[in-house]
DNA sequence: TGGTTTCATAAAGGTGCCTCCTTGTTTGCA
DNA sequence: TGCAAACAAGGAGGCACCTTTATGAAACCA
């Protein structure tokens, strides 16, 4: 198989594609939430602040594809339908909760570096990026 | 501030934004990379299998303004360019390589959790998916 | 009767990311 | 002279992701 979009995992599934899958920010919020307890739809909807209903869906339908997730249908009226994760979505909330906890505390560190590169290079903008010349190149 | 998209960091900026930004794929593979040794423009072309040019910029330029990339120019002919981790980008290089590695680790997992939600449930296919009725939301 | 709950889905339109191809400049080498 | 190396950038077009709005069905309640 040629390694057209990145390293060859075991199963020959491209590693980029892998990790846009798992590394994805809905991925990482709704695994986060259901490490803490597993919960229903609308449940997960309110705690995974900016998720539209059809994107929640989507994302809960990957993940429980994938493996990660499981559902549970309860035949209530209307029905309710629970999320939970599986052993396997348990290793993944692993390496996800640390990121996600490192993007908590590390936001305000990210925007002062924005705003010193900002000042140093100055804002990115159409017009703000010199063309490229090798004796001009962009020095420190 | 409006919680508009996420949960809010304590920098204000939404922790979703922040998530896409740390979880991207290219980021994974490019801190993974530079975690093991500084590199070059080209050899890390090499290295991030499927990265076009044009993205390997974008996304170096963005990790050097977020901070965890510096960039070193050095006056050869033609010039060439030195990236390695920040310390603050040491930082996140731990939950990433972690995160990496579970991808290259459990994509077979994944091929079949896939295979077996598909034979239970049929491919995802355009007109696969039935209609939503509460009486018979899918029923494991 | 009308409204609500629950969760999956459809359609239309917008945006961002990416691919592919190209340009640019200086130096060194065949 | 032509080509290669090095690395940043531009343009056109395609595709995936997302937003917004709406639909649907059974039961319950005012």
């Amino acid at each position: 198989m040629k390694p057209r979009h990145g390293h060859i995992s075991e199963s020959c599934r491209p590693i980029s594609e892998v990790l846009s899958r798992i590394g994805d920010k809905w991925t990482s919020l709704i695994i986060t939430r259901l490490s803490q307890q597993p919960m229903r739809f609308n449940e997960l909807k309110r705690n995974v602040h900016g998720i539209s209903q059809k994107v929640l869906t989507a994302s809960l339908r990957a993940l429980e594809r994938d493996g990660f997730v499981e559902r549970t249908v309860f035949p209530t009226t209307p029905p309710t339908v629970e999320y939970r994760l599986t052993p396997f979505g348990e290793e993944l909330a692993e390496p996800l909760t640390a990121l996600t906890r490192f993007a908590l505390t590390n936001a305000a560190r990210m925007d002062a570096a924005r705003a010193a590169y900002d000042t140093k290079h100055g804002e990115p903008m159409p017009d703000a990026a010199p063309k490229y010349k090798p004796q001009q190149l962009r020095l420190n």
